[in-house]
DNA sequence: AATGAATGAGCTTTCATTCAT
DNA sequence: AATGAATGAAAGCTCATTCAT
């Protein structure tokens, strides 16, 4: 391999896919630099560490797929048919990259207190916040019963993501679009 | 230290201890047995290696919180007392010990289909089956409106369990208790 | 290999070789390991990390050299012949071992204000406390002059040391027994 | 930063202080480039490779010192005088530039035979040589008692440099003028 | 049963050097 | 000439596991 020009974007998808395959604690810099197909050293020019480079990776995975959600509602003024559209999206994303989302959450809860919590933390406040601010629009518009927004944008986003998750890893548990069309009739006037 | 006797279950709780504090991968058998103040070939008497240690430990853990909830509904005829019971030991005993509750997640979003995930997913399954049964009790006495249970169970378990280990850990997400009450409210008849 | 007994002092023993072999700055732990016949993780097991090891080796043959110069002043009452005798000693060590002089001086002036230059410092502080104590007694029992024994000392020893660690190198600078004779001369009533 | 003139001379200078500061086997290209404020390639245009570098900062900074001592005894004729002179001028540049001291010593004694050690033996050879023909002309003269002149200016030379590193960096070590001051005593007629 | 020193594969990281710009 | 991103061999270190005591 020669002197070849290195993107970091590149390196960040490449990292984001090996730990998709190998999951968060079994992923090697030795993994990513195959994968990626650059120089060890490269990695440690373009990222402080090993740990910046993971947090990286799943900070552009999660911000990847915040904006493909939101460009999914684009035109939509509709807040029920925007959540409709939004969980849909979400599934959509969970079914062809769940290791994306299994990457936010193994994150969330690898530790505490400290910068990788940090970063996933920050995604899912900033998804239930959108989510929230969603049900607002519907409970004002009439679309919606009176609920605290707050706490079902938490339930719904938080449910649907785990069991996402663990329903596209073995079947024992139901599958998140039942559950959450099962949800959402609840709030439905 | 000399010859001591050495308890498998203090062994288990310092895992879930040392997990919950540093992070599961960054959690090492040197960690543990400081915690647990054993001598390394003791781990490697009780448990077969690693492994086995943290499966272990989600069992003992989730086997614990179970027959603590079940302790807590015994001679209570109520599906909607029962439950509002049942969500109220689930969230002391997180207040209590949050470490086991992360570990077991943890352990669940660590990798792909092997056997830590079975066997978290198989307490999470019996969980929500749990669950579901007093739902579906509180459906047929009439306390509860005619949903799905399965569904209205999953998400009211996993929501309730993340956001708990979320909340204790930074203010930024909202407190479990309350959440689950406005999802609680949904469903009343 | 199998599960050998390893002791600090030959792992010591096989530093203060191997440092002598390639010098200082290109002594590896792999070195080190293959010299001392032992696994990699019982270095990090009876040392801190690398320069917890070289500094304990150094400090082990400095420790050396010092006793084996107490050890052939025993029983000699006179200060003159105690001199003598102790740069007799130091050259001969020098001969034998150039390289754990070396080693000292390497140490001593490989940076500063750290715990490298503290262990290599007071090596040399001893040995020259312990010289000018030879020469005070000397001018008190009228064998030397009257001078002023610290600074005598100190031009001593560490002429001796450096002159003979570049003498035994090349030959450009003379040999130490011919300087110290000379210098000795000046100071002798 | 962008396209700025480098000079070799910078880069020579920062060698030295970064050696003097880290420590010869602590010290990296990159702490140099920082320190001297140029690119990377550019070391490598203007030295063959890493010891070619060091190699030229002793060349360098042992001839600016020679240079330095050569002036200062300019028009003086007594030996007397002139040795007296000399060692100021050393101590003064000791004060003013220990690093550039110290890197000749610590590359003297970083490994054995090669280029490095032959490049710093020279200087002091040379140094050594020219103390001798002062004190061979004060033995002329009359002066100076009638001693080696050789085995006299190797440990006045040798002992002055070391102790005068030494003592700037901790206290524990004899001022380097009291020391050569009591020496020169013992030859003065 | 319990202990903890010993093992070594494999990890992260460093760093002298190269070279396209 | 100068720049600095890219390279990869080699370094230091970790840690799950083994086993003599």
């Amino acid at each position: 391999m020669k002197y070849q020009k290195v993107s970091k974007q590149s390196i960040l998808e490449a990292t984001a896919k090996v730990i998709a395959q190998k999951g968060l604690d079994k992923t090697s810099v030795d993994d990513i630099i195959k994968e990626a197909d650059v120089a060890k050293g490269s990695i440690y020019f373009h990222f402080k560490n090993k740990d910046d480079l993971l947090i990286s990776a799943i900070r552009f995975s999660a911000e990847t797929r915040i904006n493909q959600i939101k460009e999914a509602l684009k035109n939509i003024s509709s807040p029920k048919e925007k959540l409709i559209r939004l969980f849909k999206a979400n599934s959509l994303m969970l079914k062809q990259d769940r290791d994306s989302f299994l990457m936010t959450y193994a994150l969330l809860l690898s530790s505490h207190n400290d910068l990788r919590t940090h970063v996933a933390t920050e995604y899912i406040s900033n998804y239930i916040t959108f989510v929230a601010e969603i049900i607002n629009e519907g409970i004002v518009q009439g679309e919606f019963k009176s609920v605290d927004a707050k706490s079902i944008a938490t339930s719904f986003v938080i449910a649907n993501d785990i069991t996402g998750i663990l329903h596209f890893a073995n079947g024992e548990i139901i599958e998140p679009e039942k559950m959450i069309n099962n949800l959402f009739k609840l709030i439905l006037k």
